[in-house]
DNA sequence: CTCAGTGCAAACGATTTGCAGGGCC
DNA sequence: GGCCCTGCAAATCGTTTGCACTGAG
């Protein structure tokens, strides 16, 4: 759970995984990427994929959202922030506001636990959504 | 979507999967309810049991969380209300903070959502887990 | 040459669904 | 009697994995 190797092959794979994910907002599901990536290497897998993806987050060069919906999001973007997901359509925004890190010590102390960090995710109605009522 | 039946039979088999999941704080996944399920309803299926969570939800006598673990967790406390999940052995306790209403509409307005609620999710190291390191 | 990385297909685990029978109203 | 609900089993969907092969170092 904790051998990160430090030593990780920039292999064609994984430089076109980072960088169609680094050049969409939209947050795509595996299959998506998979979609985007195939268009420059048709024939990837999507065992690999799956498998660069999850390397790509455990170097935390990337991040995997477990938000509510079915499927796991990619987020190019390593930096922690938040998200809206839309319970319409599926489609997750980022959440311009600032990580409430003052609430983790409050909750370490009346929980027990050691925490190691925390999501926020909020549900709604994207503004395309409204509008198609 | 939006279709909820008003109306809903209370059968054995949803009074005792509610029963039982008032009973306990743990969060249970669907086939932990499975397994306290059966112990008074031998013959009950697990196709039952996934189809009145999902029942039961609707009507939101229960609630579902899809935090980060693999599998959704079940509720038997309807009311709105934040969770922590250990990392090392999946367990998911409640948090005793006051729900963040005021950054919803926060986020309304720089997202152009419309917002029907959010979910916080700490992640950490349980009790049991910091000492067993 | 070696070995991490790959493509492919099969396996897997959680959840959903089709169907035929059962039992409440 | 009609229809909601059930048990059961098969199907589905996202994800993971085994394996033989390839290619970079």
């Amino acid at each position: 759970m904790e051998n990160l190797p430090n030593t990780m092959r920039i292999t064609s794979q994984r430089q076109v995984i980072l960088d169609e994910l680094r050049k969409v907002t939209s947050h795509p599901t595996a299959s998506e990427v998979y979609d985007m990536v195939r268009k420059r290497l048709p024939r990837i897998g999507l065992g690999t994929v799956y498998r660069n993806l999850e390397l790509l987050t455990e170097h935390e060069l990337i991040r995997k959202l477990k938000v509510g919906g079915e499927q796991k999001r990619f987020d190019g973007n390593a930096a922690p922030h938040y998200h809206v997901r839309c319970v319409q359509c599926g489609r997750v925004d980022d959440v311009e506001i600032n990580p409430l890190l003052d609430l983790e010590q409050k909750v370490a102390t009346c929980s027990g636990y050691e925490i190691l960090g925390h999501h926020v995710e909020f549900e709604g109605r994207c503004a395309a959504c409204k509008t198609t009522s």
